[in-house]
DNA sequence: CATTAAACTGTGATCGTTCACGGGATTCTA
DNA sequence: TAGAATCCCGTGAACGATCACAGTTTAATG
């Protein structure tokens, strides 16, 4: 019967009631609950019913308080509103679930330093084996602090980071995924190619920038500061990016948005302007949004799969903490995953 | 230095080092770390300092343990790919640690039935002192069956969900939001109003169709099966969604899509139709996405909070908890957030 | 100066579980 | 039939903190 949330405060059953009940010592109940052979057929019977009547739920905290071991991973993630870490998040939960981990989520906003030091203490308190940091860039000093505070009790993965040597980063290769992307327009006979980034501070970013000036750079086409405006990953940047663009780059015939997102703005910015895409613009995005099919026109983009790099990082944690609690060392083996271009109707 | 992420296994600094080192008992220790009066300020900083010096994190989990509190909420939630879900946690994990809560996040699948059951016993296992149920849908039976299992524990609410007597439900307003869609696209001159629900087993889907139906109703005009088709939440459902409809209904000549990329969908097929919005065809969305501003032409949509809805859920629960410590009884007061229309160009 | 209150600090039990160890009953081997 | 081996089960300590209670010193009061 509904009864609008009251809850009686009752106190847990705990081993020792299932104990009792079933007629046996709590290290029998423990045994039955842990599996161990050394139990007789009957007496695991008869825990095992105890167990049902009572509605026993084991405490996992006064569990890992003895084994030492919580079975919880942390995941310090941010700006899920976006596609990128929505799907990499999803992966992380999904392969940790199946693998039978807890997890536990900060959002790290990166305004505030401090706030690092209190995410580090708050993982750390609750006792995680491992710590995925999925996503908000950290500069090297603030990495070296966070390292120093966490890495004395749990390994960390870094997600979609600069890869300082001996760090332990999966990531796709945004650099390479860009150069894909101008390429392509290359190909397609484009020769003043712009480019709207995200913000320049985010490696992942930079990154991006860094693939459109290397395809430029082998063709030997135009590549200078005057084609690149610095977006924020929004629509409306890129809405924005485009008109700046225009103007202090007339010569614009194609522009690299390094996302979906403002790839849509570039359009809607192109059709107030009464330029068709792609004949008198060829528009190319970065991610393959599912809704980026939809886009008038179509978007031709660069996929990449974050949904599977977050399963990755969690089989990688796993592995580590397995191989030292038999006490053999371990380490995070860093890894790039490739993307590839998927192309439609705006190149 | 990087070291590729090797723990050394040290046993864990405890307050008993702590106490040793500034040579007093773990109880002042434990009494500075709560900020209890009765310390000299001599002592105190001796303590601080040992606490200092030995890098000493305190164990939230063994503090639970005695206490019986954990400090953790559980949140149930799933489909952040989306942007409302995604919206809900944003809120969710930022009211929580403003508040001092840690989250354990699980994701429901909806496909197996015994994994809500795993899911509620991972919950009571850690303790957790409420949990949010965000978004996933719930059958009656199931909602009961999890009730059951969690309630004795912990409160529980739920979000956007079908509000049975005496639940604990916080949502937005749906079908009022829907409404105030339709009813604009009347009062626009619209006559056939067709609608591309969400799958009509979601309460929040069906909700907005029984929404649509009032406003149709109410003006006396055509409300028939023929005009609606259902989606499933994708762009490309809205696609699909248009060509479908139109075959079925001709004379139509505005669409209400029950979310924003449903209405980009409709958008796209609309265009290669051969269709102007808004002159041939009005098309509302809902959702308000921030990309919604930059379609072609920018929507029509229904905005909604569902940021603050997650915030005001924490709120809600905190305050339980807080009087339940009190040992006041306490339920969490249902709530329904007005959503609003935002007028733009596809209608 | 004795008495009482206030300020400060310590002791042992406790939360719910597992670990290390020990011991009795049963079966097997010589 | 004695000895060892196997199976089964229980006892006390431990994990890392807080709680309830008690004790000791210092300051305030009559």
């Amino acid at each position: 019967m509904p009864n609008g949330g009251v809850v009686k405060s009752t106190r847990r059953v705990t081993i020792r009631d299932v104990a009792r009940r079933a007629g046996v010592s709590v290290q029998t109940v423990s045994r039955v609950l842990n599996d161990h052979p050394d139990v007789s057929d009957a007496t695991r019977a008869r825990v095992q019913r105890a167990i049902a009547e009572l509605h026993y739920q084991p405490s996992a905290i006064a569990r890992s308080l003895i084994t030492r071991s919580s079975g919880v991973l942390g995941v310090v993630a941010s700006g899920f509103q976006f596609f990128g870490p929505a799907r990499l998040l999803a992966g992380i939960e999904r392969q940790a679930t199946e693998l039978g981990w807890q997890l536990m989520l900060r959002v790290a906003d990166p305004s505030t330093p401090e706030e690092y030091d209190r995410i580090a203490a708050a993982l750390i308190a609750q006792h995680v084996e491992g710590v995925i940091w999925a996503y908000p860039e950290l500069s090297s000093e603030r990495e070296r602090a966070f390292r120093a505070q966490v890495e004395t009790h749990a390994p960390i993965v870094f997600l979609s980071m600069e890869a300082n040597p001996g760090d332990a980063v999966l990531s796709i290769e945004n650099r390479l995924g860009a150069r894909l992307a101008v390429e392509h327009l290359i190909e397609r006979g484009r020769r003043h190619i712009g480019i709207i980034t995200g913000p320049l501070n985010l490696w992942s970013a930079h990154q991006r920038k860094l693939g459109w000036q290397d395809a430029l750079a082998s063709a030997g086409l135009p590549c200078t500061e005057l084609q690149v405006i610095e977006g924020d990953w929004s629509a409306e940047s890129g809405c924005r990016g485009l008109r700046q663009l225009i103007e202090q780059y007339p010569r614009l015939d194609a522009v690299f948005a390094s996302n979906d997102q403002m790839a849509l703005g570039v359009l809607h910015a192109a059709h107030q302007l009464g330029l068709t895409v792609p004949r008198d613009l060829s528009v190319v995005g970065f991610d393959n949004v599912p809704e980026s099919a939809c886009f008038i026109p179509p978007l031709t983009t660069v996929h990449h799969d974050l949904f599977a790099l977050g399963q990755l990082a969690v089989r990688e944690m796993h592995r580590v903490i397995q191989a030292r609690r038999a006490g053999k060392p371990a380490v995070v083996s860093p890894l790039m995953l490739r993307p590839h271009l998927i192309v439609r109707e705006s190149s």
